[in-house]
DNA sequence: CTGCCGGTGTCAACAGTGTTGACAAACTCG
DNA sequence: CGAGTTTGTCAACACTGTTGACACCGGCAG
């Protein structure tokens, strides 16, 4: 009963995404979403409650993406690693994605997924189960909020990244040396290369204490 | 020469600072403000380059409080554990100061001078200044990311954030143990304690990394 | 003193945004 | 056939950042 529906959250969600995908998360608005699938913005509001609502359905469809499957034989650190870095990627790919998750676990579905992976490598490391609880929090804090530091810049494509990441280096290069010396010293090695491979490079070094059983 | 100025940087910077204080950072806009200081929004241009400028230095301003002083003698690792910890609890102090800051460096003065003192004790430990860099960039990351993870939390004081922690646990606890296996073996010891306590096992595991030269 | 230059604040407007309530179309069921 | 329900449309409201024209007013040159 009722006049047939020719949207669906469903649908709706695969023009959000891809909006996103195309034109960057700023790029995706109601009006816009509605001229993309040729209806009216308002009628939006019949799937979902409100656009956070929207948007934290693309975002919980992107979490999907998370790869969590365990190579047969691979090291504990291994698999810690790479679902790490898959989960920051992940969580960049969709800026609102990573405000969403910052706040608090939303024990959902893929949320819990990635979380009894994560646990169940570092169970697999030889560490109690409270060391195991410790480096948990470590590695995510560390990961969802290097996602949440970089999504900004990340948002704005890596060409652009790059240009920013330069005008800061050359806003520190440019102070002055009696006043700044460590600063102005180390400017020109700032925000060097990638922000992932900065966060690789941090991921690894909390991973090297872990495994020495540092945490408890 | 010209007409006598009602606002100034620092009247304005003053009344942005209370309503993000008092209302967050959402609440803070061109209009907002404007009525907030009985002046005309468009008057704000006249200070500031856009609204992004403005609300970089009211994190500035914010950061303010935090102390980079180094004590006579003090091993390198003991001043930047000092400035992180202090730096988190500036962040979460100032309610929503974390979502200010941390999308881009301000780049301004208290900013510089954390940076400049985070680097000069890297320094001084003796890693290179591209392994400094690097470090410098890993403890950023965990500091500021880890503030924003915990804001919302901390926001609600700390009796209400323990029965936060106390409820999440529970819902782990409750997961199915042939799905979450690992989830549910340590669901009661995962929240455990306060933020702060689990950002300095973090930061003391980082550390550890750093002392040993093994960031590059 | 006059006249003007230029910084300052006001005003109106533009192009966006999310969201809502009234209304109409289109289907199912009795 | 009419009633009821669901769905999309439309116009409107209350916001947002930002800009260009204009008026105000004080210090400075003539």
């Amino acid at each position: 009963m009722g006049r047939p529906a020719s949207l669906s959250r469903d649908r709706i969600e695969a023009a959000a995404a891809q909006i996103v995908e195309a034109e960057g998360v700023d790029a995706l608005s109601a009006r816009r979403l509605g001229s993309s699938l040729g209806c009216d913005p308002s009628a939006l509001y019949r799937h979902f409650a409100d656009m956070d609502d929207l948007r934290r359905a693309v975002g919980d469809r992107m979490l999907a993406g998370v790869r969590t499957t365990v190579r047969a034989g691979e090291p504990w650190d291994r698999s810690v690693r790479r679902i790490c870095i898959d989960l920051r990627r992940t969580l960049l790919a969709h800026r609102r994605l990573a405000d969403l998750v910052q706040g608090a676990p939303t024990r959902l579905p893929n949320e819990m997924r990635i979380s009894e992976a994560l646990l169940a490598a570092l169970l697999r490391s030889g560490l109690d189960p409270a060391q195991a609880a410790g480096a948990y929090h470590a590695l995510v804090e560390l990961t969802i909020g290097s996602a949440a530091i970089d999504a900004d810049v990340a948002a704005q494509g890596t060409r652009a990244a790059a240009g920013t990441y330069r005008t800061w280096r050359s806003d520190y290069r440019r102070l002055d040396p009696q006043q700044f010396p460590a600063l102005t010293a180390v400017a020109d090695l700032l925000y060097r290369g990638s922000a992932a491979e900065r966060f690789e490079r941090a991921l690894d070094a909390l991973l090297l204490s872990l495994s020495r059983g540092t945490l408890g």
